[in-house]
DNA sequence: ATTGTGGCCTGCCCGC
DNA sequence: TGCGGGCAGGCCACAA
């Protein structure tokens, strides 16, 4: 489940070779390219180029490339499986509802830089590269996200605020573990419509967001929340006792604590 | 316009 | 022992 704070691993761990120049890309796999059947041989055009930078928004992780005569971008979406390995190693040994397994089999796009060996391992191929991706700009990003972004990206919306946390053209970054895990700190039941949200609802949402999600880069992962080990209905909320309840909600699994989340 | 649904992809685990 | 069904969720195409 790489959800940003896992991407944003990934993308610390690219930057370590930024100023090495691309040797090669390789799309390994057709399936991985975005947009849906774009060529393959797009790639070349990066070859000789020089990594300048990383970045990331959201869940997309960007490689900047430049040389004398333009730039370009490589962006990296890892799905649900995704791995950015660095000369056969991933910052994330085990991810979560991932194999266990992991083989070369698995490797969708290599890139040969500066002598080092950048690889995109992704069991299910729900992730891709994309060259160029759009920028994204207008959509707050979740690590940063201020009362008056969250308020503005609610506006004119009335879907249940756990579907819209996952809605990623609303905020970005957000998967469904740190949905839940948001939503358990605030109080806030996943089905409750944002606009019956109050001012100080969404304020206090906004400041969650960013709390949770810089307590659990720290932590170490999408999976070390408070409310992780209660997504089961043998678990009672360890915050009130309450039993937990499942739900789907913009079409994915709900736990959330039928007392205090409400 | 927004919101909801189903499908894609693969491997694991359960029950029969 | 094998097999089918359910599940995991990020993203997209399509329907309402």
């Amino acid at each position: 489940m790489p959800e940003l704070i896992e991407v944003e691993y990934y993308r610390r761990d690219l930057d370590r070779l930024v100023g090495a120049r691309v040797d090669a890309a390789h799309l390994l796999d057709a399936r991985a390219v975005r947009p849906k059947g774009g060529p393959s041989a797009l790639f070349t055009v990066i070859e000789g180029m020089e990594l300048v930078g990383t970045s990331r928004h959201g869940k997309l992780l960007r490689a900047n490339f430049a040389d004398e005569n333009g730039r370009a971008v490589l962006g990296f979406r890892f799905g649900m499986t995704g791995r950015l390995l660095i000369d056969g190693v991933s910052v994330i040994d085990q991810l979560e509802y991932a194999s266990p397994r992991n083989t070369p089999a698995w490797d969708r796009f290599e890139l040969l830089l500066g002598g080092h060996h950048v690889v995109l391992r992704d069991q299910r191929c729900l992730g891709s590269v994309e060259l160029d991706p759009l920028p994204g700009n207008g959509v707050p990003e979740a690590s940063t996200i201020t009362a008056d972004e969250l308020s503005t990206a609610f506006n004119g919306r009335r879907k249940p605020v756990k579907s819209a946390l996952l809605d990623q053209s609303i905020i970005a970054g957000l998967g469904n573990l740190l949905a839940d895990e948001v939503l358990w700190q605030a109080g806030l039941g996943p089905l409750r419509p944002v606009d019956t949200l109050s001012p100080r609802e969404i304020a206090a949402l906004s400041t969650q967001i960013v709390t949770t999600v810089t307590e659990l880069t720290a932590r170490g992962g999408s999976n070390t929340g408070d409310s992780f080990s209660l997504r089961s209905y043998d678990a009672l909320c360890s915050r009130c006792s309450g039993s937990m309840r499942r739900d789907v909600v913009g079409g994915r699994t709900a736990w959330w604590c039928s007392t205090h989340q409400a």
